[in-house]
DNA sequence: GCCAACGTTGGC
DNA sequence: GCCAACGTTGGC
């Protein structure tokens, strides 16, 4: 069992959105970094995830889990693009902003916030723990 | 809206 | 294979 963190724009991709999606999920298209594509080929199912919204609100919203593994991306004919789906789980009471993840040593090297252009990244299982509770979450 | 950081592209 | 130019992301 593998963490990890996909970023999102609300204006993009919403949690409200994906949270619609149900049990079936949607798959996490759009992805053109190398980086991102081999981490997503790196995550079995079962794995799971932070939702992550950058831009305006910069926060951890959410818990997805992945429910298929890496396949081609549906939005390019591009065969170097591939991307998991994922479905939602569940929802932070409340949310935790990348604020609160520099400001805890604990997240010192998380790389949210150290890498903040990188987006679907692998969270330490220590991270996890340490998010959800921030986060009010049960995991 | 700006700009720093980073990734990608393409000429040599 | 190097590196300059360019494009994009995302925090501020």
């Amino acid at each position: 069992m593998n963490y990890w963190l996909f970023k999102s724009e609300a204006s993009t991709w919403s949690w409200e959105q994906q949270v619609a999606k149900g049990d079936a999920g949607e798959e996490w298209n759009g992805v053109r970094n190398y980086q991102a594509r081999n981490n997503m080929r790196l995550m079995q199912l079962g794995d799971l995830g932070f939702f992550y919204l950058s831009q305006k609100e910069k926060s951890v919203v959410g818990v997805v889990e992945v429910c298929a593994l890496a396949h081609p991306d549906s939005t390019t004919d591009d065969v170097r693009w591939e991307c998991v789906d994922i479905r939602a789980v569940g929802a932070f009471p409340r949310p935790v902003t990348l604020d609160d993840c520099k400001a805890d040593p604990r997240l010192a090297d998380m790389v949210l916030v150290n890498n903040t252009r990188l987006s679907v990244q692998p969270v330490t299982a220590d991270e996890w723990r340490v998010v959800c509770s921030l986060g009010g979450y049960a995991a």
